[in-house]
DNA sequence: CGCATTTGACCTGCGC
DNA sequence: GCGCAGGTCAAATGCG
């Protein structure tokens, strides 16, 4: 992932506050990850909320729920639980965002009505169970649909200022969409 | 050598 | 019940 280094060049510093019309309903600390408001969703929760959105930065996440199975295909309990899902368009010419969160890719997927693959990512921090699909949009090409699945139960493991970075480097497209 | 990615197979849910 | 689509697994492969 060090291409993004050169995507988004860290100047640190200048990171002007974010604006955000983030509708977020974060109200899921039941779940085994969701100890604390680290991470991206935390950084996103805490990032002004409703602010006053200028045309190049803005960024709307969309708070869905879905629901998810607690263990795996194997037979046994098919526990259903609800998990939220928070996904933001970005207009971007690399499909991964360096959020600060090691991801492992785990699998890859042709989606219907989508000339472009999603793919399919996983936190690798132990026990941290944070998914992510990554998928460019076929109607607009520079557009990428990041949809976060579950929260971080650990720090960054880079710093989140670098995801301002990105963001504040990146035209943000602005859409709701929901996920089901 | 260890870790990440790729990729085909498999599983599950849903609509018909 | 069947087929399709989405999601996940895991062996093989690649790379630093």
């Amino acid at each position: 992932m060090e291409n993004f280094q050169g995507f988004f060049p860290t100047s640190s510093s200048s990171s002007t506050s974010l604006s955000l019309n983030l509708t977020s309903s974060l109200g899921y600390s039941e779940f085994e990850c969701g100890k604390d408001n680290d991470g991206i969703l935390g950084l996103m929760a805490d990032i002004k909320v409703g602010g006053a959105t200028n045309e190049n930065n803005s960024l709307v996440g969309t708070t869905t729920e879905s629901e998810v199975k607690i263990g795996k295909t194997k037979k046994g309990e098919n526990k259903k639980i609800r998990k939220p899902r928070y996904a933001f368009q970005t207009r971007s010419q690399v499909d991964i965002l360096d959020d600060g969160y090691r991801w492992r890719k785990y699998g890859h997927k042709a989606v219907k009505n989508s000339k472009f693959p999603r793919s399919y990512y996983r936190c690798t921090h132990q026990g941290c169970k944070v998914k992510k699909q990554v998928q460019r949009l076929t109607k607009d090409e520079g557009i990428v649909e990041t949809t976060y699945e579950g929260m971080h139960s650990h720090p960054i493991q880079k710093t989140n200022d670098n995801f301002e970075h990105i963001l504040n480097q990146m035209q943000i497209y602005t859409s709701f969409k929901s996920i089901i």
